[in-house]
DNA sequence: TAAGCGTAAACTGTCAACAATTACGAGGGC
DNA sequence: GCCCTCGTAATTGTTGACAGTTTACGCTTA
């Protein structure tokens, strides 16, 4: 994935975040299940520790909107439901669009050669063609990812690679891929590198918005579907 | 300050919660000023609570970006520099643009009204009209509080009001103000408004980011001349 | 049988003591 | 005189115990 960086200096020496990363880990694995409550008893023990370098673990996972908590009631495992997940698809659109916009005038040659060769293996990529997994299995994201680092923006890089893109892959199979969505993701894909290429900020930011707005709109209209079959 | 809001249900029942609002409190008012370091000790005996619930707000200060910790070297207040900055007013312009787009589809007429009430008590405020404190005053980012609001996008609303408007607050006596800037900016605040009237996202979101831009243009130029004359 | 009350168990919130790490300063060697 | 080393003090990290709150279960009663 593409998260397996160097920017994280090894960092551990203190419980609280050996215990963060566990906890991140379980719950990006769906160890532990949107909505799960989290006890503070039952962790400590099973990670060795005491409650206090746990509390402070789960208080790091609410920063990180990973965790909900209420007074005297514990955390539990944050679980967004659609109109949610559509707000956050709303920021990401402006978000990214931003780091695309700064991507165009900042990103280096052999990374948008690397770009190319990416957007060339997925589409000799199986999962693409028969229409699911490109999603999910992580080849979009990806892409997104290389982009939004080459935005030189570090706050917005951690925003959108920290907070987002965690939260979008904690509920990617409620984001489910309408048929034919796929191709065309990777078609618009091959129109944000296009303007990348040709450095023109105000075509790359344009371009990933339209990326993502579809995407939404692609989600929303399988809500939508979903939603008046239940009536039904 | 725009800030009372009814939002947080009165909460405290906890010291943690308390000492993150008095922590937060004293941060903002710069009785703790950026760049020093937050002992332990010394607050949880000021405050006159133990060192758990104070580690705790602490680590709430961190997930708000107000606190930076290193490992057994203790918390400081955040101290961005001035490219810090000015990436923050980057993804600004991004997100409020974004928020002002939602805005012109959603926001009521009785709060475009007030909208309207507010720059005409802003276009006689005396802070406008001698060229300062139109931003130090508060009574530009409350123009942008509301329109924020009426975005109807909770998370979004969130970011910014809770982390975005959090930070320039802080750093404000930085972001020092151009000769005949505010009168400007006033300017671009109609316009802004224009657009809110003709119910037009995209000349609202347009509009927004212009003024945004424009902002960030005038610090940066402050931040290039100061610069060059510390050269000198 | 169902609703209401009371008690007990489980859990979170809080504390003070202990351990480990870091920073500072004195002392000695080069 | 400068730099390195060692020891002490201060600070953060961690722990287990205690206090307060919530939840759940069982009992009583209509």
């Amino acid at each position: 994935m593409a998260n397996s960086d160097i920017s994280q200096p090894l960092m551990s020496a203190n419980l609280s975040m050996l215990a963060f990363q566990r906890l991140e880990q379980a719950i990006m694995a769906g160890e532990l299940q949107p909505g799960e409550r989290l006890s503070e008893v039952t962790l400590a023990k099973r990670y060795g520790i005491s409650r206090g370098p746990l509390r402070e673990a789960i208080g790091r996972l609410e920063g990180r909107n990973l965790v909900e908590r209420v007074a005297n009631q514990g955390a539990r495992v944050v679980s967004l439901d659609e109109a949610q997940i559509l707000n956050l698809l709303v920021i990401r659109e402006s978000l990214e669009g931003m780091a695309c916009r700064l991507a165009a005038t900042r990103i280096k040659p052999a990374e948008l050669k690397r770009l190319h060769g990416m957007l060339d293996s997925h589409s000799r990529d199986a999962r693409v063609v028969s229409e699911k997994g490109y999603f999910q299995g992580g080849g979009d994201l990806d892409f997104h990812y290389r982009i939004v680092r080459a935005s030189g923006n570090e706050r917005l890089i951690k925003m959108l690679d920290e907070d987002m893109y965690l939260l979008l892959r904690l509920f990617r199979q409620r984001l489910s891929t309408a048929p034919g969505r796929p191709a065309q993701a990777l078609e618009e894909h091959r129109v944000v590198l296009a303007a990348l290429d040709a450095r023109d900020p105000d075509a790359a930011e344009a371009a990933m918005r339209t990326h993502i707005r579809n995407s939404r709109a692609s989600i929303n209209h399988i809500v939508a579907v979903r939603a008046e079959a239940e009536v039904a």
